[in-house]
DNA sequence: TTGGCTCTGTACGGTGACGCACAGACGCTG
DNA sequence: CAGCGTCTGTGCGTCACCGTACAGAGCCAA
């Protein structure tokens, strides 16, 4: 059986020349992301450049007391590790799986040959990064002025648009580590979200059932971030959801389809040969 | 009488091979930037780099509300306007001076011809936007966690780094803006900074006394900063200041050394023929 | 079934920052 | 010198968020 991904699943892949995919196809591998698994840390080195499919990733900073907020999330629109290619060392941002799912691969060397020797790719690449800054620029200004609510909305909103469904595998916990606020803020925003009927959860399974209230109820910042994502990156033209792809790969997102895919390990795909990125590996 | 500065008075641009020096010194123009002269807006085009001297410039986002915060302040250690490299359009910040002073500038279009036809003035421009965004990632999670005391301590070593001297000309309101935070709450900071000895200030004239006490009221924010930018960009060799400079052309910065440099217009060296960029100029 | 673990709901006091209001101090100008 | 505008100090009440603590509800495994 086929598989039924392909890297232009990824935005940003898709927007590459032609040229540039046929090159960097064939170094391509298509790893399985597991949710809290960690990229690349704060100060270590990366070996891979990831392609998000269906998985989203968080950039987050940590302050030595442990404290740590979000800075920017990258699901399929994205490449995570892309600000590495400025210069041969990381930023002090650490990038972990907060939605587990698929992402294609690429070494690092490939990508920085393709960086430096294509100006294509370089110029796409560039205006990606462009979109990244405004993303960081627009975080640290909602960070001081807007409620824990709007940004509970905004997060919200980042998340689903980069996930195949409504459904949003995150414990409030988890939500409030990547705000950097106290998860019980986080259980009162929730709360008027679900008795507004806008949302509905339990125990870290959120579906969004209202989506105009929560952008209402959103700082203007979501819309900024995807206005700027969209002038500078070219989005592909929206394809209706495949639904083998929805049933087998984003069983940790979607409530399965089916009950033998509740379990990641007795997904057929899964069982081929897609090596799994855990919290182990870096 | 020969003008004192020179272009290599800058960081960035001091880091430059000669021959992109050499390229580059000719389309060169040394202007004077004035207080809250807005050098680009959120949106709109720009026609001008500029490579400050010992003038400071903010980049803040705006809200529609008009709430408004700073991301990132650059002075002679770098490059306004750097991010509009990326693409051709800018980012959404706007660049605005706040203080006052020289800086040599260069038509948009002049630069964007060095950036993409000289790899090594490119590499070097790309490691000094990583070291803009671990800037702007890091404020955001600083505008997170830290109190208005620890960022503004913060805020001003970073002004400090930039001034040839140890005075800051700018009023509480000012800086408030900054951080976008409420006036008094600089008074309070202000004042406890003062009664521990570490600050003197009157009327918008604000002078560090010891920069040690200041340093550690400070969130660690700014060290990681100034590290991670000297990791990037090599510094220059600290050579003592020249009398004759900050003398003549920081006088909105320092007291002036003598009465007839009080004011601007007194200035033997402004009156020779360097442009005043004004908060009318764009 | 039972016990333990995770996730969520709720409550309480504390605190940092806010909004507002106003007074005093300073410095410039006529 | 008087008058005025700017800058700073201070004192409220209010609110959002924090830290802590604990209880209940759901889920899983022994």
């Amino acid at each position: 059986m086929q598989n039924t991904h392909i890297p232009e699943d990824n935005h940003l892949f898709g927007a590459m020349t032609g040229q540039a995919r046929t090159r960097l196809q064939p170094l391509l591998e298509l790893v399985q992301l597991e949710k809290d698994a960690i990229l690349y840390k704060d100060n270590g080195s990366m070996s891979y450049f990831y392609f998000p499919i269906n998985t989203i990733v968080a950039l987050t900073y940590s302050f030595k007391s442990g404290d740590s907020s979000e800075v920017s999330i990258i699901g399929k629109e994205g490449l995570v590790g892309i600000l590495s290619l400025l210069s041969s060392e990381n930023s002090c941002a650490r990038a972990s799986v907060i939605s587990p799912g698929l992402s294609y691969r690429i070494a690092r060397k490939n990508m920085q040959l393709e960086f430096n020797q294509h100006s294509t790719t370089m110029l796409l690449f560039l205006r990606y990064i462009q979109s990244l800054v405004a993303q960081l620029a627009l975080t640290a200004a909602c960070n001081r002025h807007h409620s824990i609510e709007q940004q509970y909305c905004r997060l919200l909103l980042l998340l689903l648009d980069r996930l195949p469904c409504n459904k949003v595998s995150m414990t409030q916990e988890s939500m409030s580590l990547l705000l950097g606020v106290r998860r019980e803020g986080i259980t009162e925003a929730a709360g008027k979200l679900q008795k507004l009927g806008a949302i509905d959860y339990n125990r870290g399974q959120l579906t969004v059932l209202n989506r105009t209230i929560v952008e209402k109820l959103s700082c203007e910042c979501y819309s900024v971030v995807k206005n700027e994502m969209h002038r500078l990156i070219p989005q592909p033209i929206p394809i209706p959801p495949k639904p083998e792809f929805s049933h087998c790969f984003s069983n940790a997102i979607l409530q399965p389809a089916c009950e033998k895919c509740s379990n990641l390990d007795s997904c057929v795909y899964l069982k081929k040969n897609i090596k799994r990125i855990t919290k182990k590996c870096i």
